[in-house]
DNA sequence: ACGTATTTGTTCGTATGTATC
DNA sequence: GGATACATACGAACAAATACG
């Protein structure tokens, strides 16, 4: 007994007539968790749009405002949708390909999906290398290498949180030219490096740090991606280590050999 | 049964007297912070080792257990070491470089690191294709694919859940061949596919799910690496698609151009 | 298979110093 | 100065996972 059967809202696709059991076994919030993912797998809702609101859907499946939200966040929690204070409940956006080659600009990449890339500098300073820095960059430890730390934008979107190592030695005045260019590859041609090409990258992942959780707007429950380049020069010496976090929901790094 | 041992176990390195200061501007938590770190990076602690106890610790440094536990906590979120419930504090492992190059297989990847790798079939079958996985294969949503889910070791250590898809048209007797050779690249030999090689691998990362993550024997709070590779036959055909999740924190994935 | 000891995880509560308006 | 919020530090108790005989 006990299926209640609720009349579509739209006679045309989605709002499809779902029948939740009760006393069967199965949460209700676990059906509906299940059709709404359904109705997004069928690509009645397509990535990027907006779900009902809660109400709607409440009214729809015939329970309380409660039993949906408790849907929507086991869905969030699987990274199906996005909530957003305020604004609503949107299907998750498909990862943005970011397709590294042995020249890979991040501006490039991100112009090639049709997005418009921004690059702000975070932080920048002159510090003692590390040894996990100092080693691929064929330094000493504690040996003075310049750090520019920028944060990628596509469309506004956070993306990428890079910490860009280069030995100070090389390109001393590097900070300035930055500031001068706002982007690598010209500042780095500024200080007299033509051009560069990656010599290995070295990925990996991990939950964020505070800092990279709030400038990428991540929950801090959600990974990122770190992705180590080594960049040399036209001589193959080592100009550039730089270390990339982004958010694993919104990017997918792509490889071809 | 309390016996406390408060002076330095080791005369030699590692637990020199450390003085803490108070109202110095800096916390307490930082400052054990980073003597805990120093001793890792001088070598005081290897890879692996067990810390002591937060107990011990607390007490070689005169403060309540919830003071280290802050220190240790940053130092986890930086990945410095690696907290067990229940079984105690490690440094952390250094991660297993994975060399994804044109022809990569498991085995001989896992053997360049010095490692005994090891790989057992955990599911086997015949399956419509699911679009994801239909797109690059080159064939229509709802054909056959036969799937073999793996998981490869390395020294007994889980490192990669795997799920092969194989167009059943091309190699229909695949997993008969899986059983007998117990190897993807000889099963495939068998079916006359000669070679194969990596056409582009995706990277992303994520939570993993339940099963993923007791396969893996990792706490579902740490994310996974998922990687999609395409394979192709030497005529260019695609024959496989293999989508690896690794515990992030035990892989670092390597891609040279 | 079971109980016990060990170790980390969580949640109370309390007190104090620091930064901000 | 006063009010307030926040991070720091300590204490006690219990929960949960693990190791071991």
């Amino acid at each position: 007994m006990a299926t209640i059967e609720v009349e579509p809202t739209e006679p045309g696709e989605g709002a499809g007539p779902v029948a939740l059991t009760r006393r069967g076994g199965v949460a209700l919030w676990r059906q509906i968790e299940q059709a709404l993912e359904a109705e997004i797998a069928s690509e009645g809702l397509a990535p990027g749009d907006r779900l009902p609101t809660e109400h709607a859907l409440a009214e729809r499946f015939g329970v309380n405002r409660h039993t949906v939200r408790q849907a929507l966040g086991a869905l969030e929690e699987r990274g199906v949708v996005r909530v957003e204070q305020g604004r609503g409940t949107f299907v998750h956006d498909d990862p943005l390909p970011y397709t590294v080659r042995k020249r890979t600009r991040f501006s490039e990449t991100i112009r090639l999906q049709n997005r418009e890339p921004h690059s702000r500098l975070i932080l920048a300073g002159n510090f003692p290398a590390e040894s996990a820095i100092a080693r691929p960059l064929g330094l000493r430890r504690g040996e003075s290498v310049i750090l520019l730390e920028t944060l990628g934008e596509a469309d506004g979107r956070p993306i990428t949180i890079a910490s860009h190592y280069f030995p100070a030695a090389r390109v001393p005045d590097m900070i300035a030219a930055y500031r001068a260019e706002g982007s690598i590859t010209r500042a780095l041609a500024r200080c007299g490096i033509a051009d560069y090409t990656r010599k290995s990258t070295k990925v990996t992942a991990r939950l964020p740090s505070a800092e990279d959780a709030r400038a990428l707007r991540l929950p801090r429950s959600r990974p990122v991606l770190v992705a180590e380049n080594l960049n040399i020069d036209l001589d193959g010496r080592p100009i550039e280590v730089s270390i990339n976090r982004m958010a694993a929901e919104r990017v997918q790094l792509v490889f071809e050999p």
